[in-house]
DNA sequence: GATGAATGAGGCTTCATTCAT
DNA sequence: GATGAATGAAGCCTCATTCAT
């Protein structure tokens, strides 16, 4: 999980705890493995973007919320992130997979839906708008991780510029 | 270079138009070769961006200029743009290189600078700035890779973003 | 016993209805598996072969309805045929379970051991005689699973020929 | 080639004097290798059967000539004897490779017609014929090998007995 | 310098066997 | 005694790298 893509089944076993032959038992295949763990970090990390985020707040409050979230998670556990980021470009995940990751943003990309309903964005397709958001705070998350003293400010100026940017 | 990067050097070689063995007279590794690769294709990315900038047109002008280059040529050479991807994540690359594709980037980097000044990012590090446009680019190439037919709307509407965001 | 040798234990242990884990309470070992497998086997093939054979007949009555016998059954279960050519050629059997196997074919060999004492065979090993008539025998069977419509006609043609060679 | 089937293809490359990976430059796969294996030897095989058969002896002679040379290679080299039986039986062997085989076997194939056509097998397929010579082929050389004081004598008393059959 | 066959270390996966339940 | 998940040794095959030509 903390490895790359290359990293020896071998290797992925041992960081489980299990056996080198167990890990077939519970994945047919090393693409599999990486499919399955594919969706798990990504529902973990959309669960944690949505940990706390009020109905009832408004708007940017909710979008900042899980703004904070979000970025924080990544920065808590940057070897998920890192295996999500590879996994997503690799070339390994079936269409079902990035299909099912998808769904697993809808939390994430309602929200996005009604900033952007508003805003400039009108008449774009909102898958642009949810991958622009996705490139924003992945830059976001790179800084805040490489210079995490100013973590905080980064991740509100992010916020701040990403928020003109729909808005 | 149109292959991932687990490709097998004969491979690579073969696309190059050369035998096995001679890439290894060229490159002492692999990883050297990808190494080379990445500021090779780097280089002509920012040779791209910057082609036809005139230093006497406004900044606004000049920075639309150097998307549409850069947006364009990626569309064109998507296999290219793939590469530089994978190369940039996967672990293979030196600090040198990383560094010297830095520097490459100086034209870009300078136009970017210009903006930042004075707007709302003044006081954040380039770096940060560089890294964020460097996300929207991404993104947006993305989508105009996708969607073909609406990539000229798609790679204006992301600049405006972009404008809006740095501005 | 519809696989080859190379067959896995859990699928051997599943077609014969019970868990992967409890074949080994039933065998030691695999190559014990195939060595009692083999015995099981050999005894339904001589029981098949000697099943109504009238110990008043003459010489050639019983030995016409043994190979009929033989052969018919040969056809009606070419996988336990296959397992026992396998096995017998495997290298996996012990050289007891040889032993006792041949001492399975007695009431075969008995037969033809009378028919060999007043031909051209007279001064020839028992064992070769049984051999070259083993030999017969599956080449017969080859050609009646493969031919099943003329299965009887094959039959009877290869007994003849048998019987000419031993008499 | 001295080993059976499952031979580790490490072993494998080892008798032939080759490394490992380089067994995979000769053939794709190991089911491959096997086929060309199964060509090679039946064609060395069916080679020296017909070595100095005249073709203007008589056909009882020229069989028998091809009988001595054939059960002699056998004897000769039991393991390329062994390794043809099980390559045969093995599942491993592709129709089109049985095809060949089974076309290197004409110039002995051609004998049996000559035989066939005046005999007791006149109206049975000549591929039956040839099944049932090759059975007894193999109990022969089995015998031979068994035995090898008595070889020659195996050697004749198995011909008239195969003669008789035929003719 | 170019070539491509040869190498062998290492990866993914299978499977006979064990063992806790 | 039955089960089936877990184990890890071992097999097939790939491929970066070398080297004789």
């Amino acid at each position: 999980m903390t490895q790359g893509l290359g990293a020896p089944t071998a290797g992925i076993a041992k960081d489980a705890g299990v056996s080198n032959g167990s890990l077939f038992t519970y994945f047919e295949t090393k693409t599999e493995l990486f499919n399955e763990l594919y969706l798990e970090l990504k529902g973990e990390m959309v669960c944690a973007a949505m940990k706390g985020v009020r109905a009832d707040a408004d708007l940017h409050g909710q979008f900042f919320q899980v703004w904070q979230n979000w970025t924080h998670w990544a920065v808590a556990f940057p070897e998920k992130r890192g295996a999500l980021a590879q996994l997503s470009i690799s070339g390994e995940l079936s269409p079902e997979s990035r299909q099912t990751g998808t769904k697993l943003m809808a939390p994430l990309a309602e929200i996005v839906e009604r900033i952007q309903i508003s805003g400039p964005f009108r008449k774009a397709p909102l898958g642009f708008v949810l991958s622009l958001m996705n490139s924003v705070a992945e830059a976001t998350m790179d800084y805040m991780t490489q210079d995490p003293a100013h973590a905080t400010k980064h991740c509100k100026v992010a916020f701040e510029a990403l928020w003109r940017m729909l808005q």
